[in-house]
DNA sequence: CTTGACCTTCACACTGATGTGAGGCTTCGA
DNA sequence: TCGAAGCCTCACATCAGTGTGAAGGTCAAG
């Protein structure tokens, strides 16, 4: 498919699916006409990518991953390799996942209590 | 307190609790010599605010909030006197903390996956 | 053949969070 | 009193992500 489709079904932007690209995240084809030309499993790893971003990985280190996931996740056939390194770094980052998570739930749960002190009291 | 115990203290840069004031996320006095002065209690807020930024809340975000979360040592509007949007708009901010907090737990989840995956394969 | 949609690269600019440095004032200790 | 350390503001730099626009190639439908 095409970046316009890939835009479309993903929902990020093309001009990001080309930043990507250039952040060596995505290796579309190309045409005989310069076109860009994506797998259909290019969706799932454009979704893959995004929420490892937002979650907080720099591109770097998704590149750095990559290789080892498809698009859930999944092994690609034959990792027999991954650097201790780059376990390590991942470990690392999930856990600094884990305490976002833990920071996010205890305020959440401190603005929960205070909007319920204000719901009751407030009249 | 100045400006270089509080960085001392908390680990985070002058440059930066410059610019949280910037932001309107922290409200130091200022001694006659234009010096910044914090209370002993801007401690706990910066490590509040720093691990709000981490989990990737905006400066925007957290300036609404701040007020609303106590133990940090701020005073905290009455309960009473918040008027029905405020509630709203809290209930808004709460949401989307409970949002990111879902997304990061399904990164989590899967990067976990992964290299559980990659442990057992790999040899 | 023309039009319009889609694609290409290049490039400039903004935001948010942060780094860095210049130039100058204040405070403190030897 | 002098020098170092600490503070001030101002301003530019970086990085990821994003918007925008120019200038042009490709292609299908009318």
């Amino acid at each position: 498919m095409r970046i316009g489709e890939l835009s479309r079904r993903t929902g990020v932007p093309a001009r990001l699916l080309r930043y990507y690209e250039e952040q060596r995240l995505l290796h579309p084809e190309r045409g005989g006409n310069g076109y860009r030309s994506y797998p259909e499993s290019a969706v799932a790893q454009v979704q893959q990518i995004r929420g490892l971003l937002d979650s907080g990985l720099t591109t770097g280190m998704i590149h750095a991953i990559l290789p080892y996931l498809c698009g859930t996740g999944r092994l690609v056939p034959a990792p027999e390799s991954v650097p201790v390194e780059t376990a390590a770094l991942l470990q690392g980052h999930i856990d600094r996942i884990q305490a976002r998570i833990d920071c996010l739930a205890r305020n959440r749960d401190r603005l929960t209590a205070y909007l319920a002190a204000v719901r009751t009291e407030g009249r």
